[in-house]
DNA sequence: ACGGAACCGTACCGTACGGTACATAAGTTT
DNA sequence: AAACTTATGTACCGTACGGTACGGTTCCGT
């Protein structure tokens, strides 16, 4: 929806930031109205109360990732592949963010209260548009001969459950990416090698 | 590691209860103790803290679980894949239980405290067996010549995420398993199947 | 220059919760 | 039976936090 000001963006970076230092403990009004050199009486006007703060927050980080377009004509096997690639370490790259962890751990521990509201925010504003992204990406795969499958939500999953693993759950429960972050790269590379091996055309290796 | 008395026991079953009922701020010490019908000061007297008290229901919830040890001599082809679909499912099942998903969101939502001590505590309790169990299994396949790979650690996590998607993290954040839990015998046999087109006999490993 | 809106800083209130102390009862040991 | 252990229930304390109120200040429009 319409966007915050400068000023209120400026406050939920602070939130994030906050946030990402110490969990959800560490968010509280007062600190945030101490660190963001704002009064409380301000946080609860702009944002309602503390959950429309948490939710300002998760549509404000979602505002500032850029999805990248699909430039269509991807004429080669070469390049499509390694768009797929640069998803593949794109998405490991954002669930290992720490404002995407700390954003996560948040909503998950609020699941209990509204319905997961925030769960339901973050899947639409964090997870949607990547997936999106994914399917458009795996239709003109198809489209050009690359690919073939039946269903595009059953391969979109397929995709991401070679390149997440449980690394995102785990990252989630605290355990270090030591070693994830490392070889994300290869991750990757290995993910879509085994994705068109599962749905590809032929049986192409990635070099 | 040894057990807690069978009055610790209810005690501890009645605060997963209220846990699985009403989240993490359910689970008051005074409530806890009010529904169990025992006095704050015995909870401080068994588990220490309230901390201790979370601590102590992960081991209590993973002492519940019995890991079915594999049954060597598994001859045929047919009974190995069919040995793997009931691993599918049984962990689709595990994931989607409603203790299980209320303690990993405990753990979640306080794996900024104190290293993440309840992560570690439910990955060495929750996740270990499950994976010791399935990669005991993958190598008794390899022994019998059904599987082949080179890194059991990679094929296992290729396995998980051929059978478990992001469905653990959509959970985790609220989204009703409706289609979760009603496909799922048909998830399971369709992750084995394309997991049996990686790593099954004639599959070439890929570096 | 004037008036009003927005905002800051702080003080304040109510409450909920973690943790402790204590008085009492029930069972166990000697 | 007396002393001890263990547990219950209740009352209490300190604190931290969400939310509100208010006086003072800055800024903008007219």
């Amino acid at each position: 929806m319409e966007p915050f000001t400068p000023r209120q963006n400026a406050v939920l970076e602070c939130a994030l930031q906050l946030l990402v230092a110490g969990g959800e403990r560490a968010l509280t009004t007062a600190g945030l109205a101490r660190a963001a050199n704002c009064s409380k009486e301000s946080l609860y006007k702009w944002f309602g109360d503390r959950d429309g703060l948490l939710a300002a927050m998760i549509t404000y980080q979602a505002s500032k990732v850029r999805t990248p377009g699909p430039r269509e004509s991807m004429p080669t096997l070469d390049d499509f592949t390694r768009s797929l690639v640069v998803f593949a370490e794109d998405l490991l790259g954002v669930l290992s963010g720490e404002v995407s962890l700390a954003l996560n751990r948040l909503a998950i521990g609020q699941a209990d209260r509204d319905g997961a509201r925030l769960g339901a925010l973050l899947r639409e504003h964090g997870r949607l548009p990547i997936e999106q992204r994914a399917r458009a990406l795996l239709e003109l795969g198809r489209r050009h001969g690359y690919l073939q499958f039946s269903d595009t939500r059953e391969a979109y999953e397929t995709l991401y459950g070679l390149i997440v693993h449980d690394g995102h759950v785990r990252m989630l429960l605290g355990e270090p990416p030591a070693g994830l972050a490392e070889e994300r790269s290869q991750r990757a590379r290995l993910a879509i090698s085994q994705f068109f091996r599962l749905y590809g055309h032929g049986a192409q290796d990635i070099e």
